[in-house]
DNA sequence: GCTTGACCTTGACGTTACGGAAGCTTCTAC
DNA sequence: GTAGAAGCTTCCGTAACGTCAAGGTCAAGC
């Protein structure tokens, strides 16, 4: 069995291009060429694909992908430097930010406002959603049947991933928060649109209900108490936001 | 007063090179070209090209500055969606980084160490550091000297940043120590060697006295807690890290 | 047998922010 | 007068493709 060119780009989601590219870096030949000069893929090279996306996934570049993928020993040495990289990219990135977010201050002639923000790898660590069950239960009882089966399907990798995508997304908020950014511009909204998107995966909230969300972040206690562990203030903020991005974007 | 395209590039830092190519996308023309082609500037583009490098230290990409500089209005916004940028890509990039830390563990048939690493702006804030004065006094008088006169002669903001970057690197070292990085790989050396710099600050430790400064902070109980506020085992990895540069790197 | 449209080919240019080199002209100092 | 430093333009290269352009191939329907 031989594949085109195109159904290898429909089954592995790269472009024809890319395949012709990794062909010409000879980083991926097809398996024959016919008459035509058409490229014809067998299994074997869907599987070498298959490495190679997911080196590519990881940082590497495609040379480096190339040797380590065809000298195994290699490979582990290619992803500590590529994981050494990373952190000192990642670490940079954060430098930057905030000296960005001290020069938009300076610009606006705002007073350094030091937010002091604390960065766990997972706030909700040993956490216990089942406290909140029959109070959620009682007040919507609907909404709680479907997030309920939701929850059930969710592995527990599921919810470690999930948990630390919330943990972050509070920290981005936070961020946000720092850079003295107001709760109705576009980068807020954007963010605020991905924890809807959090949200919906449980329940899908209109305008009234999401505000009403926010506005519980600052009443209830337990809530407002998670927030406050990453920074001063940020469940007010949080709220704002959600509170704005209700009124840009969602209906009745 | 003008200058020549070498003379400014020195000047700035920049090269030659690259003033021309800001001249040839238009973004910083020189004053004046003389009769014989040569570049000449003057004060008002030494401004503009300091401006520019801000700008660009900030990530910003070269037709970003063009706009930004050219009507001021729009500089606040190109960096609030520039710290957006950051943040973003800063975050994308700490997630590959776990997600190749976990590849090199499956790699290695390592069992998953979830090593949970906390990670504060400022571990050091409000940290008094004169706690150790009389104890340091006494055991090493002179290095205490130096050191005391280096401490004077920063800034309350020089402190703050390097508080951050003691931070960070400890961090960093969290991470190595996470993705299961040997204390003598040449990343946890290069990580090591910048701990032994930020030391030098101070006092310059010899082979012994960095290996005996490493083991302290696993013996000394009020150390060794602050390297267990940002994660469980991180004195020992850290004061492993240093008897093994020390080993490679450091002489009697 | 012809047309149509989908699919394939190679080749070349564009992207970012310059680095580096070739080949030539100009300036400056001795 | 000449050496060497400094200047100039022009072109190629970078990473990993995207995006035409111009043309060949294949399968199906009429």
């Amino acid at each position: 069995m031989s594949w085109s060119i195109a159904q290898v780009a429909r089954m592995s989601g790269v472009t024809a291009r890319t395949l012709r590219h990794y062909d010409d870096i000879g980083l991926l030949k097809p398996d024959h060429v016919g008459a035509n000069g058409y490229r014809y893929y067998e299994e074997a090279q869907l599987l070498r694909l298959q490495q190679i996306l997911v080196l590519r996934e990881l940082g590497l570049g495609l040379a480096d992908i190339a040797t380590a993928i065809d000298s195994e020993p290699d490979l582990i040495a290619a992803l500590r430097r590529q994981h050494a990289r990373l952190i000192g990219e990642r670490d940079r990135l954060a430098r930057v930010a905030r000296t960005v977010a001290r020069t938009i201050a300076d610009l606006e002639g705002r007073p350094e406002v030091a937010v002091r923000i604390n960065r766990p790898e997972n706030l909700f660590e040993g956490f216990d959603s089942s406290q909140y069950d029959d109070e959620a239960r009682e007040r919507w009882p609907e909404d709680f049947e479907r997030a309920q089966r939701t929850r059930e399907s969710m592995t527990d990798a599921d919810v470690e991933r999930w948990q630390r995508e919330a943990t972050a997304a509070m920290i981005r908020m936070a961020e946000f928060m720092a850079a003295g950014t107001p709760v109705d511009d576009p980068a807020v909204l954007d963010e605020t649109h991905q924890h809807w998107l959090s949200i919906c995966h449980w329940w899908t909230p209109n305008r009234t209900a999401y505000t009403c969300l926010g506005r519980m972040y600052v009443d209830d206690e337990r809530f407002k108490a998670n927030y406050t562990k990453i920074a001063e203030g940020l469940a007010e903020y949080q709220a704002a936001a959600m509170a704005a991005y209700a009124e840009a974007r969602l209906s009745d």
